[in-house]
Formats: C-alpha cells, sequence, structure tokens
DNA sequence: TGTACATCAGTGAACGCGCGTTCACTGATGTAC
DNA sequence: TGTACATCAGTGAACGCGCGTTCACTGATGTAC
C-alpha cells in the first residue's frame, strides 16, 4: 500500500511515526470521544512532547480530517473486497450481495464502534468534510447500487423511486434503475438504524441479543 | 405543570433563571454540540458572572442531565399526546397510530435536531444516565408497544419474536404478542435510521426530498 | 573514507486562552416580632 | 408600621488545569564533494 520501495529511511520513519499517532488517537477516542482528542495528550502517550506532533500533523484539525478519511477508505476497502470476494463465489443469487455487505459493515463497525460513529454519527457542528472525503463516501454508495442491482425488485415503482431517479447525483449518476436507488437507499438507513442504536449502547441492558435483531432487519429487507 | 401555586417569589424567580440557564444552553448546543457546552459561556451570554450559575446546577454535569431528562421528557409527552388525540379521532384502524406517532418524533426532531442527537445520537463515553431517565425512556418504548398492538401482525412468528418475548423486561413487561415486540423494536430502528442521517447531515447535497424518504419507509413499514 | 554542510526530529520555555470550581464578600429581599 | 435578623442572589478574585500553538534551540542523521 505505502510505496516502500522508493521511500528513503526518513520517510518511512515519518510514515510510522504518523501512523504510531494515528494509533494513539484512535485509542483516545474509544475512551473520551472524538471531541474530546488532544494533541498534546497523544504525545504524553508516546513519551514525547507537545509541539513534537506538529512535525507531524499542521494541528488538530488536520489529524481528525485524516482519522475520518482513514475510517472513510477503510470502510470502502472493506466492502469492496466483500462484493468482489461474493462475484468470485458461487453463481450471485439477488440479495446474497446485499447481506454480505450488511454482515461486512456490521463487523467493520463492532471492531471499533467510535470508528464508526466517527464518520457516520453525530456530527461536530460546523466542521465540514473536504471533497477527497466526500467522493469515498460515494464510492462506498456505489457498491451499494452494485449489490442492490443484483436484486430482482420486489415493488412496483413508487412516486418516491421517480424522484430520486430524476436527480441520481447522489448516486454518482450510477445507471441503476429508479427501484434500486431506493432499495440501495433503504438499505442504508435500515442498516444504520439497527447499527448505530447498537453501538451507541442504546440496546445495553435490554436484554436481548443485537445480533438477532440486526439479522431479522436484514432478512425482513431483502425479503420483502 | 410547575405549581406556581404554592411557590414563593423567589422560587418563582429560581425556576425562571433555572429555565432561562436551559434555553441559553440549548442554544449553544444547536451551534457548538454538546460536548463544548460550557457554564462560563452560558453565564456571560446571560450577562452574569460564572460563579453566579452554580446557585442554580451543582456543577456542569447536573446541567447536562437535566437537559437530557427534559428531552427525553418533551418526546414523551409530544407522543403521549399524539396518541390520545389518535385514540380520541375516528375508530382506530390498525397502523394509524404508528405512523401519526412516526411524524410526531419527526417533527419534534426537525424542530431541535441536537435535542433529538442529544438523547439518540453518539453518547458521551462515560456518561451514565440516572435511574429516572431510563424509566422516561422506557415510557416511550410502551407507547410505541400499544400503538404497534392496535396493527394487525403481517408476519408469522420468527424466532426472534419468542426471543423477545421470553426476555420483555425491556418492554417493561407490557403484554404484547411477541410479533408486537418485533414490530415496536423494528419501527424505532427503522425511524431513527432515516431521521439520524437526515439529522446529521448525510442527506444534505444528495438532492432528494429527506420527507419522501421517509414516507416511504414509514409506508413500507406499516403495509408490508 | 573523511570532512563540511544541510536537513530535520525533538525539546523546553513560553504565549494566551477558557475551562470548572472555591471562597469570602456585598447588597438586596424576605421573615419575625 | 417599624425594626432586627436571616436568607440568599450575585460579584470579583483566585486556584489549578490542560489546551493549541509558536519559537529558538540542540543534536542526530543524511548528503555532497
Amino acid at each position: 500500500m505505502a510505496d516502500t520501495g522508493t521511500a528513503t529511511p526518513r520517510e518511512r520513519y515519518r510514515a510510522q511515526i504518523r501512523a504510531e499517532i494515528k494509533e494513539h488517537a484512535w485509542q483516545q477516542i474509544a475512551t473520551t470521544g472524538a471531541s474530546a482528542l488532544s494533541l498534546n495528550a497523544i504525545a504524553k502517550q508516546m513519551g514525547m512532547s507537545g509541539p513534537a506532533l506538529y512535525r507531524y500533523y499542521a494541528n488538530r484539525d488536520e489529524l481528525i480530517t485524516e482519522l475520518i478519511r482513514d475510517a472513510y477508505r477503510s470502510l470502502a476497502d472493506t466492502l469492496r473486497s466483500t462484493a468482489a470476494e461474493a462475484a468470485e463465489g458461487s453463481g450471485e443469487e439477488g440479495g446474497a450481495g446485499l447481506a454480505g455487505l450488511a454482515h461486512a459493515v456490521r463487523d467493520w463497525a463492532l471492531r471499533d464502534p467510535q470508528r464508526y460513529l466517527l464518520i457516520y454519527g453525530t456530527p461536530v457542528p460546523g466542521y465540514h468534510a473536504p471533497d477527497d472525503i466526500t467522493a469515498i463516501s460515494s464510492q462506498i454508495m456505489t457498491l451499494l447500487l452494485d449489490a442492490a442491482s443484483a436484486a430482482p425488485p420486489r415493488h412496483p415503482e413508487s412516486p418516491l423511486d421517480h424522484h430520486l431517479a430524476a436527480r441520481r447525483a447522489w448516486a454518482g449518476d450510477h445507471p441503476a434503475p429508479p427501484a434500486v436507488l431506493h432499495r440501495a437507499l433503504s438499505f442504508w438507513t435500515r442498516i444504520h438504524g439497527v447499527l448505530s442504536l447498537e453501538l451507541a449502547g442504546h440496546f445495553a441492558g435490554m436484554g436481548f441479543d443485537p445480533a438477532l435483531l440486526f439479522a431479522a432487519e436484514l432478512d425482513d429487507l431483502l425479503t420483502c
């Protein structure tokens, strides 16, 4: 991934420290939340002085932006490889693709809840993501649309379908039929609904198994 | 609501200032997010010195807790009166109750997005709500269960239904049939899915009308 | 292989800031006789 | 109605803290001849 081939030792060192900083940042986010992320605290944890980090990130905002970028990229990569595996596997039957993506999203999110919440949770008011990040997030949308295309339509076309089709810029002008645009969007909102409540701890203490609820939602989504 | 009948002038004054503090707190949350809430900033905005607020709230945490409590209470009140109106209206047909609640939730949330996100968005790691708050949130669950009870079952009973019925403590031991427990839970997650993405701004710039997507989700939820 | 110079990682001191919170106080408001 | 006392809202000074960020610096690492 990183082209260590042409990199000088210094460049490799820099890349390593940058990675180490991000690791500690994630660790800190996991315990105190993203809004409390502190450069000084990270430095202390790494046994360095605070100002040292400014060799690696221009400021706090740049670090947070890179964390968000990494999160989107990681999710996009995960979904891409899941989709690729499903395509290679025995002839794709409709819906298997979406089911695979759904479980991939959940697994990815449970591995590090704060990472999911950083990109899909409550946003910091005033923060505006740079363009390249919205580009990655639309790659994710495209993966959903591809998988949704493989599944047969279950409903007659609705007014919303045409509303969506008439403004498909958000779908990167994906050539899917109107019902598929709707399907992908609905998939996204439903997965996010169960998953975000689980990650935010709203099911904690309720006694049932969130995995079963997730599976039921997914099943309903695919067969209905 | 507040029993101003027996209250002394001083008590009424105190109640008024407490309310004013909360108003400014909400205003501040709306612009900078809940985690950046600052007592000093509120005091300054009210033309008082910082320490003055300690006459009204023991500390920052107590204020935040009260904001959360108020948010839950307000939502519970809104849903309760919506349910009451629906019951008074022409003989309740199944599903009308849930549809009414869904729109009531959305209207309530759009009126002040940060208020919804404060209770259902990304939680502050480490914060644990006091018992009386979880009691209000389970009142909300009961309202959903009542409305879900009126709608006829659409699906054969699933394994999840029984899983939920076997541990219905989270439902306040509501005597609803298993399928209804599942229905209410699914209603909650689906409404939250569309709504939270809308409130978090994830649909912004996509060009379609979130209200239509919400309506379509609701329709699918009720008729399917 | 050795020397001279440039690059760059990291330090420590310092800046101004705003935070939550405490404390001793003033002055106004209410209460008791 | 008037006086004496208690209650309580709000102030200003002060505390320690951690934050982001800058700056001039040391010392190690790499580069050029």
